[in-house]
DNA sequence: GGGTGGGGATCGGGGAGCAAG
DNA sequence: ACTTGCTCCCCGATCCCCACC
């Protein structure tokens, strides 16, 4: 009683057993919820369970159920303001239901780098494996792996063969367009994301639906890879076109890049072109002017994740999807009527 | 042999035993690089392991090894760009020295929201832990932990108790102020991060020492909170001060709340007040005008950490300290002599 | 017949001891 | 002296069968 003998040793089950005063067995059945155990031995169960600190090897196991309670996740691109949250909310999320997150993530989206991170998942016996990532060709290159458990991409778009959670990017690029419209704009531009992003297209279709819906023409898009710089590029071009009164821009951090541009060509924002971006981004705010733009909400859209994630594990059939949240307009000082409406 | 009888049944060691026409033994001598088997049955039985894809089982090595192979990752706040980044370059330097990564990241960092996160970790078999929280409460609220392997934070300050791998933010802030200085600003202000931050507190003590060290007056610097939205508060606040001509701002973000706040009480950047940024995130090259900012490198960072890590785990005695890096400066539009040098 | 215990197979490897080529 | 194979136990659980009260 002085001195405890069991050193660094970590208690096993067999350990509990015995200062419970039972069999292993009936531990094993404690521990996995199973009936027929009385309420007073169950309790004496426990108490020893806490008493040692006990804690079940996962290693053990997951050899032994071949299930592991460990979701993989894989995160392909830039850690971007999107990506970077939607990891962080499904990771909380995953906590919360007790499943631990095994990570993968990196810079490339090449089919062979995937595919290393999809083996290495695999290996870890994850449950299931979420992907995070708006190329179109990375969702379908560990979609054509043959991985053994659900594959839940955070999509935009596609649906065979795997489980799609989003946010509706396609509302909410109309939602934008529509105001610049209601604004009293009619040439309004787009710069998009670049096209291999699902996201990207979704927002382009979205604008170009609004204006053929609303009898306008719309001048072909500019195609950006999300960057301030391509933004400031494609601005610089925009600027040129006199006509032009209003931009669409596929994420906030072009929008900053085409304020530069803007302003670098004399036209202020929103007195002569209005903006309005999307992401909303911590920056947007403070941006000159405060931008207007599509604010996503990460949080749910983790949640939203976490769900369909156990939704596909208990029940290989019938994913219930879950309806894809619209983004919210955040209108702040980049949007304005047009100075000298169309005669 | 017209077909193959295992159906998704992956491959165990004895199958590749089987196939290489060896023992089992001597396919656990070739996996674990052991002496003693001759070249040419080495190489059978790696044939073997690639024809037949086979992988050794993780749970099961964990289970006899007691060694998981895997990394615990604690990320800890907002997934700002300096996280974010360090997150993702440490998980690809992860994979390359083939440990897996399991993750825990959340918003809050209180005590016992870490506690819940080691706890998780540790009940993985994770071999090391690794901590991103600029808090310095986050690191040591996990450091008192008594977490049996061991802990390498990325933080600037503290040493004892666990590896420690770092940018280095003291440097850094010098350098950025002695810039100011050689432009010729006197009255040079400083917007901190929140001081509960190690990397806050280490800019601002390089900008107060450079400032004593040149002989000049360091006004109390305001502490801001890293949001654009601090930034643009005592940026409004600053904006007041006549004399003041520069500022050195502890991160991009606020620097570009700084420039709302300057932009709207009239005063211009570079032409009134210098502003210098910290990160280089990807849009300061885009501010209005672009920002002049102390880049940090989180790729080598990434690397470093891993290196540390696997000396830790190599042995548990002499971490050998890895210097850190020094940030560097990018110099752009938001710096330029005072206006009128003091008389 | 509900609650328990005992015994043992099993998961997929690591590794010891020993014999044999 | 090397290389290899065999046999058997171990890691820490899950779970099945079968008593036993």
């Amino acid at each position: 009683m002085s001195t405890d003998d069991e050193k660094a040793r970590v208690a096993n089950i067999f350990d509990v057993a015995r200062l419970a005063g039972v069999s292993h067995q009936t531990v094993s059945r404690v521990l996995n919820e199973l009936p027929n155990v009385r309420p007073a031995t169950r309790l004496r169960v426990e108490q020893a369970i806490k008493q040692l600190r006990y804690v079940p090897s996962p290693a053990a196991r997951a050899l032994v159920t071949r299930r592991s309670r460990t979701l993989g996740l894989i995160s392909a691109g830039r850690p971007d303001y999107g990506p970077a949250s939607m990891a962080l909310y499904f990771n909380e999320a995953a906590r919360e239901a007790r499943y631990a997150v095994s990570m993968a993530s990196m810079l490339k989206t090449d089919a062979a780098t995937m595919r290393g991170a999809v083996e290495m998942l695999l290996r870890q016996n994850v449950e299931a494996i979420v992907l995070i990532a708006t190329d179109r060709d990375a969702v379908e290159s560990v979609n054509g792996l043959e991985l053994g458990v659900p594959l839940i991409a955070i999509a935009s778009q596609g649906n065979v063969g795997f489980h799609r959670v989003s946010l509706d990017q396609y509302q909410g690029a109309r939602i934008a367009v529509e105001r610049l419209i209601e604004l009293g704009h009619r040439e309004i531009r787009h710069i998009s994301g670049p096209m291999a992003s699902m996201d990207a297209m979704e927002r382009h279709r979205g604008w170009r639906d609004v204006m053929a819906e609303q009898g306008l023409v719309a001048q072909e898009a500019f195609e950006g890879d999300w960057t301030p710089a391509s933004g400031y590029r494609f601005g610089t071009e925009l600027a040129r076109d006199a006509d032009m009164t209003a931009v669409f821009v596929a994420n906030d951090q072009m929008s900053l890049g085409v304020y530069h541009a803007l302003s670098a060509a004399g036209r202020g924002v929103p007195g002569d072109v209005s903006v309005i971006g999307f992401d909303d981004i911590p920056e947007a705010e403070h941006f000159a002017p405060p931008l207007t733009t599509m604010r996503q909400d990460f949080e749910s859209l983790g949640r939203d994740t976490m769900a369909t994630v156990l939704a596909a594990l208990r029940d290989d059939e019938s994913p219930p999807a879950v309806a894809p949240r619209v983004p919210e307009l955040i209108e702040r000082e980049s949007t304005a009527p047009p100075r000298s409406p169309r005669p």
